[in-house]
DNA sequence: CCGCTCATGCACTGATGGGTGCAATAACCG
DNA sequence: CGGTTATTGCACCCATCAGTGCATGAGCGG
């Protein structure tokens, strides 16, 4: 069932390792770099961790699969993360950071544009393109999953993606709608709607079948600009029919 | 955490009970009924599976819970069901029939309409209504959480829920596009973007606080009439703006 | 080169949980 | 009532898995 599953390993979400969050003993390291053994332990457990807890989750991924694939003793990792929790924890967290990051990216300057139209569907092409990735969905799909078992993790997450996106488009439209280029007197709402039209499909058919086939670069600007489309149908101002 | 969680025992998807769907044993029976100890053992496991699943999914689940909140011995769950798997598969299926026969009576006789703005509101008020209930979302993630150790019962689940309510709108949206009453060449994408629009906030939400906050009646009505008011915007023909 | 710190291997514990065997008992049905 | 059939309780097997203890050895840094 599960395929090759080609460009997974890709990229984005390769999580910055936490390094040596927390320096193991109580020797003030010299500041010269902590002990590289320890670097390479976590860097090693950190990325056979990440792979096996976003394609088997947390439950069905036991400790010695990860010490396994890592190339590290079982022990060394309860030495270098405590816990199997633990270590969850510091996985995602740190894959959340680098998903924060792109959704930062992502909005910048939608309110200072000049041409609504393009801007927005420049904005849905990349939205999608970077939502529709398998690190990103499957990063989504783990929290699902552990969401009764870490439900500040999922907390932290959607705050950190999600709600984050949602709250820049929301100012984005409010900014829009004051200027009288878009009629958004409930921006929340647009940018709710925005968000599924564009996402929607795509997310809810991933949930169910995590390793079904993800939309072609064609399907994906069928997808942005299809939602794009009614999304301004319903959100442009009554005043403007420029394009068809 | 998890609160008293009221109307949540509440009716719909209180599956039938699939009785006793292979006769345990080749003593052809004498066609009337079926050892009745055999009938009330199968009805107190089944919901007291039922309950357990929805609420801490499968794995979560041992036998020897729901043997103890049936009041049964774990010995007559394997006597009745098998195994585990068996139970949670038939378990999964009769709630699915439930869950079909709701979305089958959903649609019902949206195309033949002549107001499709009123019909359209009232289907997607009914619509959230239905799918926004303790059981019923918890029924979708479950199928969700399980989906990589059970594909065949989530590709099942899908064909028989969402995927033919989606199936029957793209039905009525190109009836209702030839006959020109709404715009809709695309009649897939234009049921997908009606579903997002009216149902996503609501499913995703849900997913990650599955014992989070219901919409209220006030909130459903808000988010159907707000969905549909974008649809219709979308789709509506170019030549007719009788209300706003 | 010496001493300190990690990493390793491996055996081990303890808990959980699916599933079975069996003898005794209770309920059904003719 | 009497034979059949289901249920029960309980001990039990076995697999998995998180986490530990410890002695040994390798690699680092000064």
């Amino acid at each position: 069932m599960a395929s090759a599953d080609p460009s997974d390993a890709d990229d984005i979400l390769t999580l910055r390792i936490p390094a040596a969050r927390k320096l193991p003993n109580p020797a003030a390291r010299t500041d010269r770099g902590p002990d590289p053994r320890i670097l390479r332990t976590r860097a090693a457990v950190a990325e056979a961790a990440t792979t096996l807890f976003l394609h088997k989750g947390y439950q069905a991924t036991s400790v010695d699969d990860i010490a396994a694939l890592a190339g590290v003793s079982k022990r060394s990792i309860y030495n270098n993360f405590g816990d199997k929790e633990t270590l969850f924890t510091e996985i995602v967290l740190g894959a959340c950071g680098t998903a924060e990051a792109f959704a930062d990216q992502l909005i910048a300057d939608l309110a200072d544009t000049r041409d609504v139209r393009t801007a927005l569907r420049t904005l849905a092409h990349r939205h999608i393109t970077t939502v529709a990735r398998p690190p990103v969905l499957r990063l989504r799909r783990l929290i699902i999953l552990e969401a009764a078992r870490f439900p500040k993790l999922a907390a932290e997450y959607r705050r950190r993606a999600p709600d984050r996106v949602i709250t820049a488009l929301t100012e984005a439209f409010r900014t829009l709608h004051a200027r009288g280029e878009l009629e958004t007197p409930d921006p929340l709402r647009a940018a709710q709607h925005y968000s599924f039209l564009v996402l929607g499909a795509t997310l809810d058919a991933m949930l169910f079948d995590p390793d079904g086939p993800l939309p072609t670069t064609a399907e994906r600007e069928q997808i942005a600009d299809d939602g794009v489309r009614a999304f301004l149908a319903a959100y442009r101002p009554r005043r403007d029919r420029k394009r068809k």
